[in-house]
RNA sequence: GCCCUCGUAGCUCAAUUUGGAUAGAGCGCUUGCUUGCGGAGCAAUAGGUUAGGCGUUCGAGUCGCCUCGGGGGCACCA
């Protein structure tokens, strides 16, 4: 938003440089890192190094702090800068904050709902992500995923990409055949009973059981399998149909949690590619087929001449013919770029499957697809229970996700009633799924993909502290102080000279809304956003305590009023984007 | 055995992207704050050899190498 006068002082700085017979080097600029001061900074220490690599006698930190003293003499007072420093080797530039906040509003109001929206960058991106199994329930495990694409794919949306949402649904496979077995053999003609999720996922536990109990069965199994391969119709309307309670089950969940797909996938529907593609790598002899003994495999690190054991070798076709979950990935690689005109196409999948990962990207590449460089796998840890056990539908060591939502929600009811009584009860229910939902997917969003996450009751029904129900509460008590203001905002006064640190600090992470977008974008990184969500609930709670805004001077009344307003938009888009509601009043 | 990943306050996590000034929050502990716009809030106090070592650099939590420790992956699961 001020590069205009930074642009003007590095041009100064050079000319500084140039007439000081200086090397040019590259100029770094980053906002100076203390709370309450509002500006740019840059440092000599470069430059004096340079000089003490040349052979010039001189102690670099001592040089630097010279060059940053003779920069700000020549410097005098640029136009937008209310005054310059230089401390320890380092040149502050302080904006004329009054004037620079009252920009920084201008263009939050003028843009409301868009303020941080990055300009169309005429790039298509498609993020892959959810992938449940059908026949099996939904878990706290799989959360961390949904809520991440989600999130990823709102960030890259809003900084100007085209996004395709797409999920890639698991109904077919040797799961989805254990459970039809079952229900054939012990449920037969049975309808699903009370809640959908449970009963799909007790139903799939149970099949579990008996498969690795009751021995033989396993054949029966891949007997049922190579029927549903020969299209039997019984056997496909049958899977039709249970397939479908599932589906149900999933878009309950998804609409709970505000996720939503442009495209949906289906493994069963890559079958049929994914085996002619196979077929193609044994004829151009990228794949070895060791039918009937053994599987069709591709030796990636032989092909590539590499000694070390680095990509290994993929199995591509089971050695009955039967596809493998690499089969159908291949097939539906291609077939996205097909679809769409991607230049990038994202895997949301946890990180156990990064070997995997990088084999598939490594074969597409092998044959040739030049659009292989632009997969990328954006792989996130797990989520475990305490005691470091893993979720499991297999064991059943896993926490529902209904039941997660469904206490959360409970819970928050709970303190909105006790909070707030004179709300009316739809009301209320309302508030407490915006602050239940959000409680839940916070956590998620706040740490880094790479960590582990470790689920427990306590942690995640804590609304206090660094949650989503805090910044909610602060984007409440900005609505509040407007609500009761009345009416329409004023118009900006230019009368206003000084502002307070704690409106600086408040305007100032303002400003970095749209540059912090971008960079969450180009990293895939929700973290940034919860980060700086936050950081501006906790400035604006900074602001609150410190400037009453109804009872001030009418200019400063003004002024705030028009920085309240700007907050909240600032606090409600930053909200949006990690797929949180922002409610009016809680 | 090979590869990936993590290690920061008692606990859970940050640290502005290719290294920058004083390593910051929350929870928990202790002590306060409400006739000022919502106390789901705020303030203060205590808590650190950034696992350890060597190196690169004017400058390292951040980059490189080594050691230790946790987790994960490695031929017909997904």
């Amino acid at each position: 938003m001020f590069e205009a006068e930074q642009i003007a002082v590095e041009k100064q700085i050079r000319t500084f440089f140039a007439q000081g017979g200086l090397s040019d080097f590259p100029l770094q600029w980053n906002s100076i890192p203390f709370s309450g001061q509002w500006g740019i900074t840059t440092s000599f220490f470069q430059a004096a190094a340079q000089e003490a690599r040349q052979g010039k006698k001189v102690s670099v930190p001592q040089r630097a702090q010279e060059l940053a003293e003779q920069a700000r003499d020549f410097l005098g007072q640029p136009a937008g800068f209310e005054r310059v420093e230089a401390v320890k080797g380092y040149l502050n530039l302080f904006y004329s904050s009054a004037e620079y906040a009252r920009r920084v509003i201008e263009t939050v109001l003028e843009k409301a709902q868009d303020y941080g929206r990055g300009d169309p960058k005429e790039m298509q991106v498609m993020v892959e992500f959810s992938q449940p199994n059908t026949h099996k329930t939904f878990h706290v495990g799989h959360l961390r995923n949904v809520i991440t694409g989600s999130a990823v794919s709102n960030i890259l949306e809003f900084a100007g990409y085209t996004v395709v949402r797409a999920n890639y649904i698991g109904d077919i496979g040797l799961h989805v055949m254990k459970w039809m077995w079952n229900y054939m053999k012990h449920h037969s003609g049975e309808q699903p009973a009370g809640d959908l999720q449970r009963w799909m996922g007790d139903l799939y536990t149970e099949a579990d059981r008996r498969f690795s109990d009751e021995p033989g069965f396993e054949l029966e199994v891949r007997q049922l399998f190579a029927r549903w391969d020969g299209h039997d119709p019984d056997l496909i309307a049958l899977w039709k149909k249970t397939r479908e309670w599932s589906l149900e089950g999933f878009a309950q969940i998804y609409d709970t949690l505000g996720v939503n797909f442009d495209r949906f996938y289906f493994e069963s529907e890559e079958e049929e590619p994914g085996k002619e593609l196979v077929n193609q790598l044994i004829e151009r002899h990228l794949a070895e087929d060791e039918r009937p003994d053994g599987p069709v495999i591709i030796r990636l690190d032989e092909i590539l001449g590499n000694q070390a054991d680095k990509y290994r070798v993929l199995v591509i076709l089971r050695s009955d013919g039967t596809s493998l979950y690499s089969t159908k990935d291949l097939a539906l690689a291609i077939r996205k770029f097909k679809e769409f005109p991607l230049s990038r196409s994202i895997y949301v999948i946890d990180v156990r499957q990064s070997l995997y990962m990088q084999q598939i990207f490594k074969t597409l590449e092998l044959m040739g697809y030049a659009w292989a460089k632009d997969l990328y796998h954006l792989a996130y840890e797990i989520v475990n229970l305490p005691g470091n056990v893993t979720m499991s539908s297999r064991e059943g060591t896993v926490v529902l996700l209904d039941d997660l939502i469904r206490e959360a929600c409970s819970r928050a009811l709970e303190i909105v009633r006790e909070k707030n009584p004179e709300l009316d009860p739809a009301a209320q229910e309302a508030v407490a799924r915006a602050v239940g939902i959000g409680a839940i997917k916070y956590p998620m969003l706040s740490r880094d993909n790479t960590k582990i996450t470790t689920f427990d009751w306590q942690t995640a029904l804590d609304f206090n502290g660094q949650a989503a129900p805090y910044i909610q509460y602060a984007h409440v008590r900005a609505n509040s102080i407007l609500r009761k203001a009345g009416g329409s905002l004023p118009p900006a006064d230019e009368s206003l000279g000084q502002l307070e640190p704690a409106e600086i600090a408040l305007v100032d992470l303002i400003a970095r809304l749209p540059r912090d977008i971008q960079r969450a974008a180009a990293t895939y990184r929700p973290l940034d956003i919860a980060t700086l969500a936050y950081d501006l609930a906790r400035a604006f709670n900074d602001f609150y305590n410190q400037c009453p805004v109804l009872l001030a001077e009418p200019a400063q009344r003004n002024f705030r009023l028009r920085l309240v307003a700007s907050a909240r938009q600032a606090l409600a888009n930053s909200l949006a984007l990690l797929g949180i509601a922002a409610p009016a009043a809680m």
